[in-house]
DNA sequence: CTGAAAGCGCTTACAG
DNA sequence: CTGAAAGCGCTTACAG
């Protein structure tokens, strides 16, 4: 039962009113001061703020929320099944909400529910979420694409949007993915595979695109027999490490266009006595791998102590903290009616692990 | 953008007024009406339910939270790394989410903030939330512990409180324990081994109970060293295996107290090249092994297609859904002040998969 | 059982 | 730059 600042338990709900009258001005000129409206002498603002805080006032979000009509919380949308199953979901929300402290806005949660378009409804009728952020993992549920067309404003994290009219904040494929390629190459490989996720996205067709552009830097001829389709699934990349390390010239080096399916690519290349770095480099992207992940798979005998500044895959890294924070102050600046351009990217970065040395 | 109901579009906001109008009451019998208050002729409620349908009316959550105090709005409490990380911790989530829309409750996702105090004193200040649902592996955390001990009402779901008045719904330990060990036994194992959590939690130590609750029901004598601690991470069901499996007496199965510590197991079970469930039955706690984690141990060749009634792993599946649903029940009736006992205990369910066959 | 009225705690034109 | 006042859309005593 530690208290704050002045001391109170509960909702004991210091109100504007008492910081206005503690600071002997009008509610109205210390909702202005607090609020950093301009049209407030320096003074007296300075004055409003330390009462505020000494008093350890909050704004009371309802009331807020009912004069001003924007709630200050904005909804992270994903698709129920993904938050247990998908590490980038659970990353994008890590970051979605770390970003939404920081702006001081509530994060609701919106999993979705059975019935299509109840949920939709509810969000707009009820107006208690400003805007919303959508995973683009959820891209494709009927619901969420409802909502994206929907008068709510949205930002879409994690993929362009195709449509022209929705905002989102990308990460930069093609050149990581080529990066990541290079450093394969690099380290003396030659025979280098990719396994791509589904490539009517965008993604990745670029991540595909800056393998082959890797392998066109160095004149390395393309081996199309090396490219195998994927889903973004872990199963498919056990799969597709089946089919390049059962062929009768696998590759040396496997560039998977996403974590779990490297996952996969290093539990075949397990299943089939081969050693990794050893006998082939295996490399990711996303940076979703977990040092837990790395028991179970266990390529390498010195497996264990992972540091946190060298992990056991290399993987191309999504920045996720600043995916996520890019989005929030991207929504924010939709709500304030500034949008900025409609598509930012941010770069990730490769980091090298002992699956490619 | 498919409409509702109505046909309106954006936050067109029917208020209680247009339905109070359109139904010939005041907003005031439409308002106890709808919140189905009673002291409302049957008729007259009936139309007013009626209209409001019709009109696709929403209750605005601000101006409603701010007249009663109340937001309807529920906090699901959880550690920021526990999201990624536990597989727990993502199918409360799921639960809970599920749960607060079945009840119209919104859900707010509260991970914590990097400076102790300032999430609760947020979330005491500006009112936003009504309670909240407190994830048992959150304990421990300071701001956690201090949420629980603030005014705002708490449920604590998957683990008993300590504290004589904390309100939590837990889930039966012992017995299922036990019954997954006889399951063991029945199968004709008798070197049974057990990976205990770490033995100051109460949920770790009931399991240990019921591992020598069904040997000693089944005449068998406890062999200490079968008895490994763990501490519920994957690594330490490793390591556990590791000991077990490296010693001069094997045990022919193993019962870890949670999946992820099963999973360790089976990874090390594998190391030490002995098949499962041949050589080694193994069994877990929890079920929130996936199918994809199978892929990577692939503890038998039969490996692949995990129908959803036939998992790989046999486990000790926690009741989710209604661990959620009870969670918040318990909460929305704490808000309401009829509270009802202060600890609930679900019954979990021993599932049998192909580990232990 | 029903209605008129006050009020929840803010924000925001509107005057000054 | 500041204040008095209205109003956001509900709920809830208080009368009747």
């Amino acid at each position: 039962m530690s208290d704050g600042p002045a001391g109170e338990g509960a909702a004991s709900a210091v109100t504007l009113q008492d910081v206005a009258r503690a600071a002997g001005v009008s509610s109205a000129t210390a909702s202005r001061a607090l609020n950093g409206r301009e049209g407030v002498r320096p003074a007296v603002r300075a004055t409003v703020v330390d009462v505020a805080r000494s008093l350890g006032y909050r704004a009371n979000r309802a009331a807020r929320n009912l004069a001003s009509g924007r709630s200050s919380i904005i909804g992270v949308v994903l698709p129920s099944r993904h938050l247990s199953v998908d590490p980038y979901g659970a990353s994008l929300i890590q970051s979605v909400s770390r970003a939404a402290d920081q702006l001081d806005q509530g994060l609701m949660l919106v999993l979705g529910s059975a019935q299509p378009g109840v949920t939709v409804q509810h969000i707009l009728r009820d107006g208690i979420i400003d805007g919303v952020v959508v995973s683009s993992v959820a891209l494709g549920e009927p619901w969420v694409d409802e909502l994206i067309e929907s008068p709510i404003p949205s930002v879409v994290v994690g993929s362009r949007p195709e449509r022209p009219d929705v905002y989102g904040v990308d990460v930069e494929n093609r050149g990581p993915a080529a990066a990541a390629v290079s450093h394969l190459v690099e380290g003396g490989r030659r025979r280098i595979a990719t396994v791509t996720g589904p490539l009517h996205r965008r993604d990745a067709a670029d991540r595909l695109a800056g393998y082959r552009d890797a392998l066109a830097a160095h004149d390395i001829e393309v081996d199309e027999s090396l490219i195998v389709a994927g889903d973004f699934n872990r199963r498919s990349g056990l799969a597709a490490g089946g089919t390049l390390f059962g062929g009768d010239r696998p590759p040396d080096a496997v560039f998977a266009a996403n974590d779990e399916m490297a996952l996969g690519v290093v539990a075949a290349a397990a299943r089939h006595g081969l050693t990794i770095p050893g006998d082939v480099a295996v490399v990711g992207f996303d940076g979703t791998a977990t040092p837990e992940d790395e028991l179970l798979v266990r390529f390498s005998t010195a497996a264990g102590d992972d540091a946190e500044d060298d992990p056991w895959l290399t993987s191309v890294h999504q920045p996720f903290s600043q995916l996520g924070r890019t989005a929030v102050d991207t929504l924010l600046e939709l709500l304030a009616g500034k949008p900025r351009e409609r598509v930012q990217t941010v770069e990730p970065t490769l980091v090298v692990g002992r699956s490619s040395r």
